[in-house]
DNA sequence: CTTAAAATATGATCAAGGTCATATTTTCAT
DNA sequence: ATGAAAATATGACCTTGATCATATTTTAAG
């Protein structure tokens, strides 16, 4: 076998790397097969030898996204535990953070191209419904609502879909100053919404974090 | 004038509506010339004689969202009065209507195209910015929260972001059921946070409306 | 019914991009 | 070192689309 073994899978985890870092900052269509093999260190030519089509690395991209555990593009300077007792706030904090609003190339597709996903197929649409459950479930499990499980989930998808928007449309606005405030405000409501509000912070540092990106 | 005095102008509304219906399907890069005229009956060559470029017209597209003040294209049965006194609710739930929700060719661009207009320039996301404000001006407005106008932005926006995330994701997903489901829970804590919770209407109507579409 | 301007259609040009066939290079086992 | 397999690069084909120049058609005025 002239090449080692893992070799193979290695290049092509590069490719959808490439190819999920120039999705989120183009959109799908806008991305030609050149750039994404660039962007892995190759040419055109050897896309075929892992692809079926471009079709077929739009749905492996979100695949990626959406189901792989290992996936650890956190943020610069955010990270999110899972299994503790808060991670419904921690969500949001980092949701909404300044980080990922600048850090587009690893942004959740959720905020980077859910239009892209809602004018596809069943396929990248399913791994969206996948992912944004599995946001709502976090949230859930760690709100403080006082009552009924109805209310809970209720509660718990509009704190997701809160998060999504408020940053989808910050990254759609020119103004940095208002897109801070928007994002900002999001993240108050959401916290309050989950009964999270504890440490305050009197709502200090408007936009002064410092991320070297 | 061997023309009517206002064809010329007719006539470029039709192309302007034309992309609007095609944008909002399946965003401004997908979209080509030809259809673009050939969904305002005509062919691809007279393009150049009413926009200068396929990047002028998206702007004119835009600016006709927001700007236009004869907008009618609401959604089926669905009406606002902006100049009524509980503006905010009826905004909330137009927007987050079944209607709204269905009709993508008339869809709201905060909600049909965010992610496209992200990836754009200055033009689309100054257009983008103003129609959002208006959006949270007409909430703000409304909205009967109790204390510090700081506060009542501050949920306006919230509300705003949580009424077009709402709406993207559920475009995003599969299984309409789900959506469904998200566009109610949003609805429901979007009212609640404007202090709109009035009519209580016992969640009924779950998605029994009839649309002609 | 003619005519000139205004509008529209046809067709050409040029560039990009998805796809694939073929050539070249790289790597490991011998 | 060497050779075969695996991987990668090159180049071409073909379609599509933005743009523009030119031809044709339509319309209102005389």
């Amino acid at each position: 076998m002239p090449y080692p073994a893992g070799h193979r899978n290695i290049v092509k985890v590069q490719i959808v790397g490439s190819a999920r870092r120039l999705f989120n900052r183009h959109g799908f269509e806008n991305v030609s097969i050149s750039q994404i093999m660039a962007g892995a260190g190759l040419t055109h030519g050897g896309f075929y030898s892992y692809f079926k089509s471009k079709s077929q690395l739009y749905s492996e991209v979100l695949g990626c996204f959406f189901t792989d555990p290992q996936w650890k593009s956190r943020w610069e300077g955010v990270d999110v535990d899972l299994s503790s007792s808060d991670a419904g706030p921690q969500v949001v904090r980092a949701y909404l953070s300044q980080q990922h609003f600048e850090d587009v190339e690893n942004s959740c597709p959720m905020t980077a191209l859910p239009t892209d996903v809602s004018r596809s197929g069943r396929g990248p649409k399913t791994a969206f419904g996948t992912i944004f459950q599995a946001m709502v479930r976090v949230l859930e499990g760690s709100s403080i609502q006082n009552g009924r499980p109805r209310r809970r989930r209720e509660t718990a998808q509009a704190i997701a879909a809160l998060c999504v928007g408020g940053m989808v449309v910050a990254r759609a606005m020119v103004n940095r100053a208002v897109a801070d405030e928007l994002r900002e405000a999001c993240m108050a409501v959401a916290l309050k919404l989950g009964g999270w509000e504890k440490e305050s912070k009197s709502k200090a540092r408007k936009s002064r974090h410092r991320v070297r990106a």
